[in-house]
DNA sequence: TAGGATACAATTTTT
DNA sequence: TTGTATCCTA
């Protein structure tokens, strides 16, 4: 068996072999970390540390079972199944499972995805009578998100509010809890959240799982939140045993609450606590290193760190000019065949962007050129409405106070349930304060139904009734017994297009998924795979092995390794992205992003931008990346397209159409090269700030197309202002600034 | 009540 | 361009 400390620097064999007291490994990109606390584990393991009493935190699920096979390979230990390795968020959703009933939670709750959300506070807001137009839900629903990420109630955040939208966002809030609690249900911030307050709570839980994980190892530490943050704290602070790593320099998701202060003052947070730095990078060639070094210097809020590496320049990094994403797409495609001629396999090589709308182009490209690729996330899987369907039955099966669930499966496939008897239904079960199923089971003495329409409602109940039967089954068996008990099908089957046939597969591919979860997991049944189901992340469903070329967003790509790679958009206001760079924050975020991205190549590395991009079916002007100009140019390879200012298609490219072996796919597009970088810019951009001050409340302004009006309200900062305004002949409206092109009148 | 047609708005990153 | 929300007709 392969020892754990071959091949480690003698800083990765400190990390590894250091007992006793917290360990604070920060280090830059390719530096090693994962295969830090990979050996970590491996070593506590063989030093006879029982597999229960570890508990290692990953970024994605993926990247958990990947540690667990290294870690099997490395040690075959039989008992290491009881090695706690998974996200922040599965872990929370076990422990939750075990203690539910201590946080006003049964056994059964449900765990609710984005939709399922946005849902809730859709009808929050309809029952306390809320505007969706003057409010939107999704906004309304991501300041619920960054409050609860900050750890700040309902009370808190209401009475901080300082303006009528945050305090109605309170109001909302509020009323969203409630209603989470009612359904038994959590989201994924309450996943963390109920656990810190399960700690606090009850002293006896937090000592009992304390005792049991004498060993807490967490990677990509730099991009915890708040009530991550605490629940490490809790679980350490007896034996402190607890092992970070991270880099300050890759915390990219601060939106989402992360908090880069939590790996600066590790020190102070663990007093006495080891650091050790590690300065070899072992991923890139120097090349790429060295773009990306001086990239990164030019974050202002960063502390100074040495990073090299002993393998040679290697080539320069392309970047690359070319006139639109067509041409970007068909040039990426055309090197990706070359790099595939020369024996790079196409599963080490990568496409990155910042927006998964980019994906688009690059799609019709590859398929074009007859490049087998895989998209990560985008339209992810479990998202899908037929999935979603099949689903919310399984989920209504364990947890019948879910109604979110319940509306949606209501009168899916369509009964003839229409919305004055889901309305009634819903009036019954608020009157009497029980869930939607509830008030479905006593249809008859609601007398505003009539009876056709109940005798509907009972098909359906007599159908739950049925399903119930199969709630402990596993999981395989209740996907079939949704199927045979709705004839989804059949529903399925009247819808002859070829988006039909495409839902058809998908609930094929749901039942095969569910099938392959019992295989694995014989202890998992119906709501392991529901668990399992509503947590994984979009890499998490990427098969790696596959002979594919890899398309995905740079946040995807965090902690992966691509031979050649791809970024594509490098451009001013897509990437630095307009709505992140207009705090110095949010813009040293973005650069992060780019040196995240940059470090993912192992041997080559384009970056490709255009002069011309079509979003939306508009066409923009776009001027090159502020970060190309950042890089160090030694390390770069200058090109631009012949064809570059003209917003058309190649017309001479020749592509080998319907041809799936890559051995010879046949692309080609030569680009000249530079000896001198051209990358102007132009400082009035199209995208440049606007300066919005000239609107105020009061203020008579003229829009194309609703004429004249009063400016009402406005709300929102920076360039995200939205005012509500008055027309004359339109009446209210409520409209962004930024795109309402308005002027004073 | 279902389904199509039309209007309308809005575009980051994701557990 | 796309999705969603709303309206309208059968
Ligand atoms: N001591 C070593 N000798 C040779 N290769 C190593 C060594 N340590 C790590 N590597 C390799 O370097 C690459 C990067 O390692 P790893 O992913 O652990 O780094 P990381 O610090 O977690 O990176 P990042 O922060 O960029 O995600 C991997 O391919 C790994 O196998």
């Amino acid at each position: 068996m392969p020892d754990p400390l071959a091949n480690l620097t003698e800083a990765q064999t400190a990390a590894v072999l250091h007992r006793g007291g917290p360990l604070l490994v920060v280090a830059g990109a390719g530096s090693g970390k994962t295969r830090v606390v990979t050996c970590r584990v491996a070593k506590l393991v063989l030093d006879g540390v029982p597999p229960w009493a570890i508990l290692a935190i990953t970024f994605t699920n993926k990247a958990a079972n990947e540690m667990r096979e290294r870690v099997a390979a490395l040690t075959d230990a039989a008992t290491l199944g009881q090695m706690r390795v998974s996200t922040f968020h599965s872990f929370c959703a076990w422990l939750l499972r075990r203690h539910a009933e201590e946080v006003g939670l049964t056994r059964d709750f449900s765990i609710y995805d984005e939709a399922d959300q946005l849902s809730v506070v859709k009808s929050v807001m309809s029952e306390k009578g809320i505007d969706p137009a003057s409010f939107k839900p999704g906004m309304i629903h991501s300041m619920i998100s960054r409050a609860k990420n900050e750890m700040k109630g309902p009370e808190a955040y209401d009475e901080d509010a300082y303006d009528i939208y945050e305090r109605t966002v309170a109001r909302v809030y509020r009323g969203y809890q409630a209603l989470l609690k009612v359904q038994n249900a959590v989201d994924f911030d309450d996943l963390l959240l109920k656990v810190v307050e399960l700690f606090e709570k009850s002293g006896t839980t937090l000592e009992k799982y304390r005792k049991r994980f004498q060993h807490v190892l967490m990677d990509e530490y730099q991009d915890t939140n708040a009530a991550q943050y605490r629940i490490a704290r809790a679980l350490a602070s007896g034996h402190r045993n607890i092992c970070a790593t991270g880099d300050p320099d890759q915390s990219i998701y601060s939106w989402r609450g992360a908090d880069i202060r939590n790996i600066l003052s590790f020190e102070e947070d663990f007093p006495g606590a080891t650091v050790i730095k590690l300065e070899e990078n072992f991923r890139s060639t120097g090349h790429i290193l060295a773009a990306a070094d001086m990239l990164i210097k030019n974050n202002t809020m960063r502390k100074e760190r040495d990073l090299f590496t002993s393998k040679s320049g290697g080539e320069p990094v392309v970047v690359c000019a070319l006139s639109d994403e067509q041409e970007e797409a068909t040039y990426v495609a055309a090197e990706i065949a070359r790099a595939s001629g020369e024996g790079v396999p196409l599963r080490d090589i990568a496409v990155m962007y910042r927006v998964n709308a980019l994906s688009r182009s690059l799609e019709e490209a590859m398929r074009a050129a007859g490049i087998a690729y895989n998209i990560v996330g985008s339209v992810e899987f479990y998202r899908r409405k037929e999935i979603k369907d099949i689903l919310a039955y399984m989920k209504l099966m364990t947890n019948p106070l879910d109604d979110v669930s319940f509306g949606r499966i209501i009168n899916v496939p369509a009964r003839g349930i229409g919305l004055r008897t889901i309305e009634r239904l819903k009036a019954f079960a608020s009157l009497n304060s029980v869930p939607m199923v509830e008030s479905a089971l006593r249809v008859k003495k609601i007398k505003e139904i009539r009876p056709p329409a109940a005798a509907k409602v009972q098909r359906f109940t007599a159908i739950m009734q049925r399903l119930k039967k199969h709630v402990d089954g596993s999981a395989a068996d209740a996907v079939r017994a949704v199927l045979e008990e709705t004839n989804y099908l059949a529903f399925l089957d009247r819808d002859k297009s070829e988006e039909g046939l495409q839902r058809r597969e998908n609930v094929g591919a749901l039942v095969s998924a569910a099938f392959e979860f019992d295989q694995l997991d014989e202890e998992g049944g119906l709501r392991g795979f529901l668990e399992q189901v509503a947590l994984v992340s979009d890499v998490d469903s990427w098969d790696d092995a596959e002979e594919r070329v890899t398309l995905l967003t740079l946040h995807s790509a965090k902690g992966l390794e691509f031979r050649t790679a791809f970024i594509v958009g490098v451009e001013e206001s897509l990437f630095p992205h307009v709505r992140s760079s207009e705090t110095l924050a949010g813009l040293e975020e973005e650069r992060r992003l780019a040196y995240v991205g940059i470090t993912r190549a192992e041997e080559k590395l384009y970056l490709c931008y255009t002069h011309f991009r079509t979003q939306f079916g508009r066409t923009m002007r776009c001027a090159p990346s502020r970060f190309l100009a950042e890089l160090d140019p030694s390390a770069c390879e200058f090109r631009v397209s012949r064809t570059q200012r003209t917003p058309s298609r190649l017309a001479t490219l020749d592509f080998d159409d319907d041809d799936d072996d890559p051995d010879d796919i046949e692309v080609s597009l030569e680009l000249e090269d530079l000896d001198e970088p051209v990358i102007e810019y132009d400082e009035i951009g199209p995208d440049s700030p606007l300066d919005y001050s000239a609107f105020r409340a009061g203020v008579i302004v003229k829009h194309s197309r609703f004429g004249v009006g009063q400016i009402l309200e406005l709300s929102g900062s920076g360039s995200d202002i939205r005012a509500r305004i008055l027309f004359q002949r339109y009446g209210e409206k409520s409209l962004m600034l930024k795109y309402a092109n308005l002027r004073k009148a």
